[in-house]
DNA sequence: AATTACGTTTACGTTAACGTTAACTTGGTC
DNA sequence: GACCAAGTTAACGTTAACGTAAACGTAATT
């Protein structure tokens, strides 16, 4: 059971992102580190928490719906109803997902012919 | 042979987006209709340079990268040296792409653990 | 002739996600 | 004690991707 902490240039270095980004983040209240001082310190759940907003915008999501997806995680559904609608949500998001997988390798197919219509040109180039 | 065409609010409706999106992708210079009059006419092929274009979109490109991609096809690729750049351009879209169906794999898998948990609650709560 | 539907241009407004100074504090180091 | 690296807050600037409103044209309908 460590704790350690990070600071907030650890992180940006980290995640290859400017401190300005990590504060910016916080003001959005999507992260809440602790405060040794001035100075922000950054668990490991804060860092955790920082990835999986990065991984959603990869995939073009907004920093609002990196949350929202990330928040699925916490118990704070009790009652039946909230159980419900969080699974309506869940498969909604994996909707989404899936469609996007489509459209990742409809995009790749497209790479795949276009490198090989390269390969042929230059090896007829070699051959002329 | 059929040279079908497109008012601006066909493609609108089919695309599910506003008329003044798709004027503004011609304001950017991403697609060029023709014009019967003051109207714009669109081709088939202008038909599916949108539809790619939000096939970017949905996966969280930029609409200047959605058009460099998508001009990967055209073939302005003539000495030897372009079809080398062009083949290093298509192999680092390619890892993109490939970063992008990882982080989607990982969000997935998130989904159904959340959902597993879901239903199992409910379970619970039913034998209560 | 007036309304309705669809189209046009021009231009200012908006939101998200930071970038970019500026001005200041704080803890070590030479 | 001067200096430097790393931190802080506060505030204005920027870019992308449209939204929104105004003011107008055109063709078909009533």
């Amino acid at each position: 059971m460590q704790d350690k902490t990070y600071s907030i240039s650890d992180l940006a270095a980290e995640f290859g992102v400017t401190t300005r980004t990590i504060r910016f983040y916080e003001e959005k209240g999507l992260v809440h580190p602790q405060r040794e001082g001035q100075k922000r310190l950054y668990t490991p759940a804060d860092r955790v928490r920082i990835k999986l907003i990065l991984r959603g915008k990869r995939i073009g999501m907004s920093l609002q719906e990196s949350v929202e997806v990330i928040d699925l995680y916490d118990p704070e559904h009790n009652n039946e109803e909230q159980l419900h609608s969080l699974i309506s949500t869940v498969t909604e998001k994996r909707q989404r997902l899936l469609q996007q997988k489509k459209d990742i390798d409809e995009m790749l197919a497209g790479l795949d012919e276009v490198q090989a219509l390269c390969e042929q040109s230059l090896k007829d180039s070699h051959g002329k």
